[in-house]
DNA sequence: CTGAAAGCGCTTACAG
DNA sequence: CTGAAAGCGCTTACAG
C-alpha cells in the first residue's frame, strides 16, 4: 500500500504537500503541485490510511449507533435513515448491536469510545437499570470530555440531546380510537419491562383509557418483549383469561404481528371479534392481513435527523431536542366493538 | 483521555510494559507488575486507542461487510449472524450499504479498506456490470495484497472465497412443488436485471420448468427489483397479460409480499385462483396471510459462517467454500392448480 | 522479566 | 506556497 511519502518521493515534493492537497486542506497549495500530487497519487493507486488520520487529528468521521437488534426492522428503518445522513454529511456509521442486554450495551459503547468514533447515537428505548445507567453515565461523562457527542433517538435517560418519538401520546390516540369504535375492554401487551419505551408506551395507555373515562384493571395487561413469539404468547394469555377482551393494544407493530398470528390460529377473526393495533408502522403492517392499524412513527426520518444533529452538535452548533409526534393509521385490523 | 503513557507513568513502568499487560501480549511480564498496571489502568479509568494499535499492529480487528440495504430483511438477518460470529472471535463488524449500485458499493469497498478493516464480507448478489467488476477486481487485488481477506455469500464473481445459497436448486425445487400440484402456466416475477442472484434465481426457474417437462414462455416472466412495490407491479402485468396464470414464483419473499398484497387487492384468491411462491424465507413469510410456500435460506446462519470463514483466512486456514441447500418449506399460499 | 527506541502513516503549527 | 519536525498513541524487535 502507498503511502503519504511514497507519493512524495513520486511527486517530487513533501509529505506535508501530499497531505495538504489529498486530505483537502484549506491551507494553499499551488495548482501545479497540485496537479503533479493528484496524479502521483492516482498512479500509485493511494488510499489514504484513515487510521493514522483519525490518530493524528483526534478525529475519526465516523459515528456510532447502538441498535437493540439490527435484524428488527424499527432498527433497519432507522439505521437507513442514519446512514443517509451520514453519508451525506461524508461520514461514516458503525452499528453495534446490544441485544437489550445491559451488560452487552456497555461493552459496545466502550468499544466505540475505543475506536474514536466522533458520535454516539443511541436509537433504541434505554435500558432501565440503576447500576447500568450509572456506569453510563460516567462513561459516557468521559466521552464528552474527550470531545464525543451523544445523541438518542430514545426516551432521556442520559441528558442528552434526543428526538423522542411520542410514545406517550401515540399509544393515547390508539386508545382513543379504539375507545371511540366502542371498545370498554381493552387488552394491552406491554413491551419488556426493562425498558425506558416500554414503560412510557403503557403508561400512555393507562392514560388513554382514564381519557376516555375506561376503568384501570391490570389484568388487561400481559407483558411482551417486543418479539413476535412475545406478542402470540401475551396474546394467548389475554383470551384465555375470560376477560372478554374486545380489543387488543401492542406495544410495538412486531408484538401485533404475534398477536394476530396467535389470534387467527384460534379462530378468532380480527376485527370481527377482537381488534388488533400496533405502533411504529413497521413496512410489513400494511403487508398482513388484516393490514395494522397502528401509530406511525417516521422511522427513517427519525435516523436522518439523529445523525444530522450528531454533525450539528460536532460542528459546535447546538441543536434543540425534540419530539417527533406519531401519526395514528387506521387500517383494518381495528373495527366496532 | 488517559494514554499509555500516563499508565506507564502511574504504575512506575515502561510503556512497554503496560502495553505487554494490557494488549494481552504473551511476552512474559511479572505477576505483580501485571497488577500494579492493571490497577493504574483501572484507575485512570484506560481505554486503549484501536486507532493507535490498529496503525502499530496493521491490523485493526474489524470485519467490513458490505449489504445492498441494511432495513431489507435479507440482509437484516445475515448481519445478525455475522455480528454474532464477529463478537465471537473478538471482532468487530462494519456494516456498510451499497443500494445496488455499483459507484457507491465501490465508494463503500474503498472506504472500508482506508479504515483498513482486516475483512470484506460481500452478502448480496454480486453486481453485473463488466466495467464495476474489473475495477473491483483490481482494488480487491490490492487489498489482498495488502493482507486482506475477502468472502462471498453470494453466487461467485470475484473469485473469492465463498458460502453461497442453492439459489438455482431452490428455485427448482420450488417450480417442482408447483408442478407437482398441478399447474402448468406458472409467471415468474425476477429479480433486478443487473443482480448476479437474479439471473442465477431466473435460470433456475427455467431449469426448474424444463425438468417438470413444461415450456418456457418469456412473456410469464415479469421483472420486479426485490421489492414489496416491484413485486406488486409485477404481478399485476402478469394478470393483466391474460395469460392464465395458476401460479407466481417471486425471486424472494419481499417480492412474493407485493405479489399477495396485489393479488389481495384485485380480488384474486391464493392459492385457490392463483399460487405464489418466495424464496428466502425471511421471518415475516409465515406471518402473513395465507403463510407464504418459500425455499428457504438459513440466513443468520449464513451470515455466521461468514464471519467464520473471513477469521479462518484471517487465522491462515484454508477454509473450502461451500453451497448452502435452499430447503422447500410449504405453507398456506401454494394449492392444487 | 524490563525498557529505550524506532516505527506505523498521517497532520499541522512553525519557520521561511 | 513549501518543507522539516514533532506528535498522535500504540507495538515490538532488540538488547540487557
Amino acid at each position: 500500500m502507498a503511502s503519504l511519502s511514497d507519493i512524495a518521493r513520486r511527486a517530487g515534493v513533501s509529505p506535508s504537500t501530499v497531505s495538504r492537497v489529498l486530505a483537502g486542506s484549506s491551507h494553499p497549495v499551488n495548482v501545479e503541485t497540485q496537479d503533479r500530487v493528484i496524479r502521483a497519487a492516482r498512479e500509485l493507486n493511494f488510499r489514504p490510511n484513515l487510521l493514522a488520520r483519525g490518530l493524528a487529528t483526534s478525529r475519526s468521521n465516523v459515528l456510532g449507533a447502538i441498535v437493540h437488534d439490527i435484524s428488527d426492522p424499527y432498527f433497519g428503518a432507522v439505521v437507513r435513515g442514519l446512514e443517509e445522513s451520514a453519508r451525506a454529511g461524508n461520514y461514516h456509521l458503525f452499528v453495534c448491536g446490544s441485544d437489550r442486554d445491559a451488560v452487552r450495551e456497555l461493552a459496545q459503547v466502550e468499544a466505540l469510545m475505543s475506536r474514536r468514533v466522533d458520535a454516539l447515537i443511541f436509537t433504541g428505548g434505554g435500558i432501565d437499570d440503576p447500576s447500568y445507567q450509572s456506569k453510563l453515565r460516567h462513561v459516557l461523562a468521559d466521552y464528552r470530555r474527550q470531545g464525543g457527542v451523544v445523541v438518542q433517538l430514545a426516551p432521556a435517560a442520559l441528558a442528552a440531546r434526543r428526538i423522542e418519538p411520542d410514545n406517550h401520546g401515540g399509544t393515547e390516540i390508539v386508545v382513543q380510537h379504539l375507545a371511540e369504535l366502542g371498545h370498554r375492554r381493552i387488552g394491552y401487551v406491554a413491551g419488556p419491562k426493562h425498558i425506558r419505551t416500554s414503560t412510557i408506551r403503557l403508561e400512555g395507555f393507562r392514560a388513554g383509557l382514564a381519557a376516555a373515562g375506561l376503568p384501570a384493571d391490570d389484568r388487561f395487561i400481559a407483558c411482551g418483549d417486543f418479539s413476535v413469539a412475545g406478542g402470540a404468547k401475551a396474546a394467548g394469555e389475554l383470551v384465555s383469561a375470560r376477560l372478554d377482551v374486545t380489543a387488543i393494544v401492542a406495544a410495538n407493530d412486531i408484538t401485533a404481528l404475534g398477536v394476530l398470528d396467535e389470534l387467527d390460529r384460534r379462530g378468532i377473526r380480527v376485527p370481527e371479534d377482537v381488534s388488533v393495533a400496533g405502533f411504529d408502522d413497521i413496512e410489513v403492517a400494511s403487508l398482513v392481513r388484516p393490514r395494522l392499524t397502528t401509530a406511525r412513527i417516521p422511522l427513517a426520518e427519525l435516523g436522518r435527523a439523529g445523525a444530522e444533529m450528531a454533525q450539528a452538535l460536532l460542528a459546535g452548533k447546538r441543536p434543540r431536542s425534540v419530539v417527533v409526534p406519531a401519526k395514528l393509521v387506521v387500517r383494518d385490523s381495528t373495527g366496532p366493538a
